[in-house]
RNA sequence: GGGCUCGUGGUCUAGUGGUUAUGACAUCGCUCUCACACAGCGAAGGCCGCCGGUUCAAAUCCGGCCGAGCCCA
């Protein structure tokens, strides 16, 4: 019968809830394993990348219930930023910023809110049971608190401060204008080649900016460049307007476009901010807020930039300082709204200080434990490449404000700590006006990078300031997980925020997950159509078969999505499933007792294998290997050879004690990645024994005592009713059919269970034969040890032996002085008998007789 | 352009110096076998991306090239 998975899933996945097994206990005396999940983000429904990992996420924390320890899973979502405002836009077809603020940010609640319902209902159907008890979103008043609060904390300390920083602006709005919003068009732009004089030298740069020639503070060139090696260092007039500017080196410079000379303005671009920070060059104004050129350039000021631009060619060409022009293309940031080409322009921002800790962030980062270890060199180059202080403040309306207040100075008053959540623009400030100036004050308009709210994700979760106490139990949590494309921000930043706010890592573990891409190996986007929907899958497939493909997939690494996996997941749940009906359908019909046969002992000795190698496995979230070792031990091991060969005795209390243990083992392995079919079997088949009213409130099986001696018979046994099988098939015999004999031919003595053999082959008699078998060698390999030692002769020996494989035979082969133990030898045999059909397997072969 | 990762039968994948290169899906035979035809047994299918190097020995280590993915405030 096939398993009903829905009818499973839908059952399972409301009892775990109602039952609350999987909730956090406070008061446990295990050991806690916390997991700092990621806020699912609000924007829209989860996808099927959001699903695989967050089944991964899931299989740790049902891996480490199933330890022992009492696992802190939190349910939670990220509910700030302009994805969502940007949603909402298209939703009602407003634009948030003609739109009254405080509506907009209630539009925004009430959109995401839609979102977060059905998304419990995915992470429901994909038996994903974050602990609703310890629950958040980060837009709820109580964790914009803590954004806060550390904020204030760090302004306190001196690590928050408020400087210039470059945004992109649209002079015709004449607003900010974050980076998604920045349409790129290509356009076609002149590339001027212009020439700059020094003392007795001459320097032809290249720009498409004419304009910024006011704004220019440096020019730069590539250090491999000969061309202009005997410059670097030496002073350059600007044309026109004549000032000194040095000439440096940057390798970032490109040889090969234009004339390999590049003026550095502040601030034309994000190559020029980069670079003013790397040199520690000035920042100067060039163009204001309406896109006009501001007093630094002279009898230009005033113009537009576009004006400004044809006027300063116009001149250069009267001065002669115009070498050429070329039409290139060029991406061009525009407006999303108008159109307009944006600059850059500096605003005053606030920063958080990051570039003082990189290096104790590198110190930091390695005191983690990476999973996988490559991902960490991710974030030290990362470290390595940043030139200024993390930007925190954002033009914005849907994110935690800052709690600030500012008079017409520019004096800054923060919120007092007991205030927050504040909303300054509704809330009062903590004193009447400003303590400096007595002017009066007026609440910040700006909000908070998204970044700020959950980069404080594991001091949240650990009750920072919140409970001094539980904070010392539960700071720094376990794990961290998360995606590989934000471990630049995410990972980052809450690396900084948590040890500059308590001097310690904010976990121990971090594990880093790859992308699902499309079954076409490409990023899945709505537009190419090649986006899978998890719904549709766990319709078709079942959860448990689609963790069975997440599980598959080896961390670290994108993945494209496999049907084929869910389809191979499918069948192993109904493997599963019948197995345990198996079990089920003998259960109480026991009337011998019987002993441990050799079987027993091998099917022992399997799991034992099987139990310490997918324990090993999830220590590591190697869940592929762990599923491939859990895999192959059911279906093979257990399904295919153990079960055939007890059925002939399945009524002894032993051999059925055997089969129920061992089941029971690997149901509890598999718990954390196959959970619906995991906590069916238990309910159906373990429950009334075991007393638990969960799988998952058993332990993850240990060894048991077993006797190799017994189980390398076993294993002979198993081999060799596996051969005699293949013959009745071959034979046309019906597997139920009796045979007359069964034999096993062999050289030298080969032990088996007769009983067992002769239940499961049914046949009348077992005989042995002897001398009559063919041997050939097939191949000839030597272990490693052995071919360091002979090195380049190995291969002379190999023929030797090839040759005369009688050798073999002996303790040992003398070769050029050197005794070669044949235990060093491996060599690869085919047995066979001329004229009768057998098979033949390690050192023996097997025939039947009808 | 830079950093990291990946490139193995038709498709996908395991394997990180030394067996006849693992397994899945698909394909083709045979078999209803008393848990399972979503099963069992068997077969066919591979210049391990390309080129060079190190080594007695390379899918595996090194260098270069080609192609793909993620990130670059």
């Amino acid at each position: 019968m096939p398993y009903d998975f829905k009818e499973s899933e839908r059952k399972w996945s409301s009892f775990w809830n109602e039952e609350r097994v999987f909730q956090y206990d406070f008061n446990s005396s295990k050991p806690t394993y916390s997991i700092d999940t990621p806020p699912r983000y609000a924007s829209g429904k989860m996808h099927i990348g959001h699903a695989f990992h967050y089944s991964h996420i899931d299989m740790v924390a049902k891996y480490h219930k199933i330890k022992g320890e009492e696992v802190f899973f939190p349910l939670c979502f990220d509910v700030n930023g302009m994805p969502i405002e940007v949603n909402v836009e298209k939703k009602y077809g407003i634009k948030m910023r003609e739109y009254d603020r405080q509506k907009f940010v209630k539009l925004c609640e009430e959109f995401a809110e839609g979102n977060i319902s059905a998304m419990i209902g995915q992470f429901s159907s994909l038996g994903i049971t974050a602990d609703p008890s310890l629950y958040f979103k980060t837009n709820s008043e109580m964790y914009r608190k803590y954004t806060q609060i550390s904020f204030i904390r760090l302004y306190d300390r001196g690590l928050a401060y408020k400087g210039k920083h470059p945004v992109n602006w649209c002079p015709r709005c004449e607003t900010a204008i974050a980076e998604s919003e920045i349409v790129y068009e290509e356009r076609d732009v002149f590339l001027n080649d212009i020439r700059f004089r020094g003392d007795g030298e001459e320097l032809v740069i290249s720009t498409t900016r004419p304009e910024l020639i006011p704004a220019c503070v440096a020019v730069a060139v590539n250090p491999k460049d000969d061309r202009y090696a005997h410059l670097v260092g030496t002073e350059i007039k600007l044309p026109i307007f004549g000032k000194s500017v040095s000439v440096i080196t940057d390798e970032d410079v490109l040889m090969d476009f234009g004339t390999g000379a590049e003026m550095i303005c502040s601030v034309g671009d994000k190559s020029d901010l980069k670079m003013i920070y790397k040199h520690s060059l000035p920042f100067l104004k060039s163009i204001d807020e309406q896109g006009r050129l501001t007093e630094i350039a002279g009898r230009y000021a005033g113009l537009q930039v576009k004006e400004a631009k044809k006027n300063i060619v116009e001149d250069l060409k009267a001065t002669g300082d115009f070498v050429s022009d070329k039409k290139i293309k060029q991406n061009v940031g525009t407006c999303w709204r108008c159109g307009t080409p944006l600059e850059f322009l500096q605003k005053e921002q606030w920063f958080i200080k990051s570039i003082d800790f990189k290096e104790d962030l590198k110190k930091w980062a390695k005191k983690l434990e990476w999973h996988p270890q490559f991902m960490k060199k991710r974030l030290d180059d990362w470290i390595d490449s940043l030139s200024w202080d993390w930007v925190v403040s954002r033009q914005r309306y849907f994110a935690t404000p800052i709690p600030v207040w500012e008079c017409k100075n520019g004096h800054q008053v923060l919120a007092r700590e007991d205030q927050c959540y504040v909303d300054p623009l509704i809330d009062p400030p903590p004193v009447k006006d400003c303590p400096t100036c007595h002017q009066p004050l007026k609440g910040s308009e700006e909000v908070f990078d998204t970044w700020m709210d959950s980069s404080i994700s594991p001091l949240f979760n650990s009750f920072y300031v919140r409970d001094e106490k539980l904070f010392s139990n539960l700071y720094p949590m376990s794990l961290r997980p998360q995606g590989q494309d934000i471990i630049r921000t995410w990972a980052y930043y809450s690396l900084l925020r948590g040890n500059l706010l308590t001097g310690e890592n904010p976990w121990k573990n971090i594990m880093v997950d790859g992308n699902i891409m499309a079954p076409d190996g490409r990023p899945m986007h709505a537009s190419w159509g090649n986006v899978v929907d998890p719904n549709v899958l766990l319709e078709k497939y079942g959860a448990d078969a689609f963790r069975y493909f997440t599980a598959s997939c080896s961390l670290g690494e994108d993945t494209a999505f496999r049907e084929r996996d869910l389809v191979r997941g499918q069948r192993l749940m109904n493997k599963i499933f019948n197995l345990v009906s198996f079990l089920e359908f003998y259960k109480g019909k026991q009337s011998e007792n019987g002993e441990l046969r050799p079987v027993d002992h091998w099917i022992l000795r399997q799991m034992n294998g099987a139990v310490e190698q997918v324990r090993g496995a999830m220590d590591n979230f190697e869940f592929d290997r762990a599923i491939r070792v859990a895999e192959s031990f059911i279906w093979h091991d257990l399904a295919d050879n153990y079960v055939e060969i007890i059925k002939h005795r399945i009524s002894g209390f032993k051999t059925y004690d055997t089969a129920h243990r061992v089941l029971l083992s690997a149901i509890t392995m598999i718990a954390p990645m196959f959970p619906f079919i995991a906590e069916d079997s238990y309910q159906r088949m373990f429950r009334s024994s075991e007393g638990k009213r969960s799988v998952f409130e058993l332990q993850f099986p240990t060894k048991v005592v077993y006797s190799e001696e017994e189980a390398k018979i076993g294993e002979t046994t198993v081999e060799a009713v596996s051969m005699m099988r293949d013959l009745k098939v071959k034979e046309k015999v019906s597997l139920s059919d009796e045979i007359r004999e069964a034999s096993v031919l062999a050289s030298s003595e080969v032990r088996i269970d007769e009983d067992d053999v002769r239940g499961t082959i049914r046949a009348e008699n077992i005989s042995y034969e002897s001398g009559q078998i063919e041997e050939k060698v097939i191949s000839i390999k030597l272990t490693p040890d052995t071919y360091a030692v002979l090195r380049e002769k190995a291969e002379v020996f190999l023929k030797n032996l090839k040759e005369n494989p009688g050798l073999l035979n002996g303790d040992a082969v003398e070769f050029e002085g050197k005794q070669i133990r044949t235990t060093e030898v491996i060599a690869t045999k085919s047995y066979s008998i001329r004229g009768r059909n057998v098979n033949c397997g390690n050192g023996f072969c097997v025939a039947i007789t009808k």
